[in-house]
DNA sequence: CGAGTCTGTTTG
DNA sequence: GTATCAAACAGACTCG
């Protein structure tokens, strides 16, 4: 991957950046206008004082940093309704975010054929996954349209195409896996809405009830909660009141019992032995576990709850690739190009793309027949890495 | 002036 | 009373 590396279009991102620097001239202007006397936009120090001194925002509620109240995306969506220079900052964050940190960073990096090689680190993290550096080629914006327009910018060679492979609700088939919770692994096997389902349990209701807020809410919970989500933060997620919060969180360990008895079994290794470990045995250590610091320690607990879930995600992606490059690589079929923890990227010829999606799709599904578990990876092919 | 920290934003 | 895990990076800022 770091040697084939992976082709941008630097017109497409030289335009946008255009773009870009057009609309955040706009909105400085606006937002000086606004503040009343000019400053550093991108200056938290600078923007807290002209928020909550110059415009005298109302602070309560507001969190604190060292230097003065805190200008993150939360605090600013409690302000919203109080200034209009509100809004002007957030899409300046954003705009400012993407064109510094990726449409003008990528050109950069690219060789003379327009081709960006990163670096993928195999001993940096503590659950075995790889990372990715100068760039990072793992955290390309997905979730904001804004943002996702720029994978148009990552582009096929001539003749080539790219093709995803990514694996299904990756974490929660794992975690059912390795607690043995045969509910939660029989409902994947019968390709059930995983949310739905977990709602229809928490609520003590039929899968056909289940409101939209409730899915949603067992959505959250299905992500957050498996790794120590507390009652208030969920709260502050789903927009509900604490006691309520904490009611899901207890109703939902009751319908997953194995999941539970999984983390509290994990827990008690990391105490008695010293470490937690995945599936196939690499292990974290856990000195913090014994911490006389409550935070220390509890970041500790959900941290070596976290890990055997995590690394044993990331030793059968490993795996995938080794046996990826065997059959797609060396066989001269295609080139991996990426990987992002539950999802790798191959470019090939395009009349060899529909060997290739079947080959992915069999090895990837396939990787761990040891687990009792059914793997689901979904593929998609394209031209550029928006459209997959 | 360079190294390191803080704040904030991006991803799985 | 404390509270989701795992990463990287830009820009501002502080320190020696």
């Amino acid at each position: 991957m770091e040697k084939k590396g992976v082709k941008i279009d630097p017109d497409f991102l030289d335009k946008k950046s255009k773009e870009f620097s057009l609309y955040l001239e706009k909105l400085e202007k606006d937002i000086i206008q606004l503040a009343g006397e000019g400053f550093n936009i991108s200056s938290p120090l600078q923007l807290s004082k002209i928020l909550f001194e110059k415009l005298a925002l109302p602070t309560k509620g507001i969190k604190k940093t060292k230097n003065g109240y805190s200008t993150g995306q939360k605090e600013l969506e409690k302000l919203k309704d109080y200034h209009p220079i509100i809004a002007k900052i957030e899409e300046f964050r954003e705009y400012s975010k993407l064109k510094n940190t990726y449409i003008d960073a990528l050109p950069k990096l690219a060789d003379k054929n327009n081709r960006i090689h990163s670096t993928f680190n195999q001993d940096i993290t503590s659950t075995g996954r790889l990372s990715s550096t100068n760039p990072n080629l793992q955290n390309i914006p997905i979730r904001s349209e804004l943002g996702r327009q720029i994978r148009q910018g990552f582009i096929s060679d001539n003749n080539n195409v790219i093709i995803s492979a990514d694996y299904s609700q990756f974490e929660l088939r794992l975690a059912a896996a390795l607690s043995n919770d045969t509910g939660l692994i029989n409902s994947f096997k019968n390709n059930e809405d995983i949310h739905s389902k977990t709602a229809s349990e928490m609520f003590n209701i039929p899968l056909d009830e289940v409101s939209k807020d409730q899915r949603r809410a067992a959505k959250v919970i299905n992500f957050g909660v498996l790794y120590g989500m507390s009652a208030h933060r969920l709260a502050s997620e789903l927009g509900t009141n604490y006691y309520e919060a904490k009611h899901f969180i207890d109703n939902y360990f009751n319908s997953r019992k194995p999941i539970a008895d999984f983390i509290q079994k994990t827990l008690l290794k990391a105490e008695q032995e010293g470490y937690v470990e995945t599936f196939y045995g690499r292990q974290r250590p856990t000195p913090d576990i014994k911490s006389s610091n409550f935070i220390i320690r509890e970041t500790a607990k959900r941290a070596a709850a976290n890990m055997p879930i995590q690394g044993t995600e990331a030793d059968l992606m490993k795996r995938a690739m080794i046996k990826i490059h065997k059959k797609i690589t060396k066989t001269g079929l295609g080139d991996q190009i990426l990987q992002i923890h539950d999802s790798i990227l191959i470019e090939s010829p395009k009349e060899n793309a529909a060997k290739i999606a079947e080959i992915l799709k069999y090895e990837m599904e396939n990787i761990a027949p040891e687990l009792p578990i059914n793997l689901k990876v979904d593929i998609n092919i394209g031209q550029n890495w928006l459209d997959i």
